[in-house]
DNA sequence: CTAGCTGCAAAACCTTTGCAGATAT
DNA sequence: ATATCTGCAAAGGTTTTGCAGCTAG
């Protein structure tokens, strides 16, 4: 795995030099997923959306399996990670920072926090259990500013 | 909804009076699922598992589908709820202690924690964003104690 | 009687898998 | 040349929905 300057957006060609040092093939359905992952910046994509995109904006010929299997092989080379957001999987870089997703239960809105208030939660639960919570896989559902405002509560 | 003695556990008929009071029709389908509700005591159950014990039980003639409508029926009417552990959902009594399911990623074994230590965090995030969270409702991945060293971390 | 429930069948959704053929190295 | 990837097609699992008919009240 290449590093990267920390204030700049990873580049679909960093995500390839990746692969190519993990010893995998470079193909072009793997050049089309790094591509949109690497414009996605900060964004969370699910693999429909990664799939519209390769096909899409990029006119690339690729398959929804093809998606995941791709997604899983970045994943599993650290260069990105995803977390449950409802009944799907949203994919992002490794390189941002680490967050918890809360989703909004009445809209559907998404808000991050930053990892860092998670911290003495994960350790409080680590200390009484012995479980190591990875809390930043799984979104929180809640309800949003607003639609709180709105339910009147 | 009737109130219950906060020692005992609560019988499928009081799950059926609380349908009852509510205006709906008591069916068998609905008797078989809130028998099986009321057995599970304190365990988590999946659509499937509820599904299961009714037919193989409990002997009755129920549809998955069914099995899904009355779920959402005893959590419309605020005697069950419902938690997402991986990509299923599991149903449980709302009587019971509220608390945080946390799943292994490794071996699948489920551990609870009890409320009280998300209250904190809940606030923290409530305070920070206006969003607010229902930790309870969604399951926490991690390593539990015995994988967390299994895997040497 | 009739609104409300049910079973059945089918579909929606996300994701995985088997396989034969294509291709990067 | 050949091990790796791919598209295709099909299936998996959970949950939802449309609909005609049954039934609780």
């Amino acid at each position: 795995m290449v590093s990267w300057a920390v204030l700049m957006h990873i580049t679909a060609d960093e995500l390839i030099d990746t692969l190519r040092n993990e010893g995998l093939r470079i193909t072009e359905a793997r050049r089309a997923v790094c591509t949109v992952i690497a414009e996605s910046h900060a964004d969370h994509l699910d693999a429909a959306t990664v799939y519209d995109r390769a096909r899409n904006q990029l006119g690339a010929k690729i398959d929804r399996s093809t998606v995941y299997r791709t997604l899983d092989v970045l994943e599993a080379a650290g260069v990105i990670r995803h977390a449950h957001v409802g009944d799907a999987a949203v994919y992002h870089l490794e390189e941002e920072q680490r967050h918890q997703h809360l989703v909004c239960d009445s809209c559907g809105a998404t808000v991050s926090v930053p990892a860092d208030e998670l911290v003495e939660f994960a350790e409080a639960i680590r200390k009484r259990t012995g479980f190591q919570p990875d809390v930043e896989h799984v979104a929180v559902s809640g309800l949003c500013e607003s639609c709180a405002a709105a339910e009147g509560d």
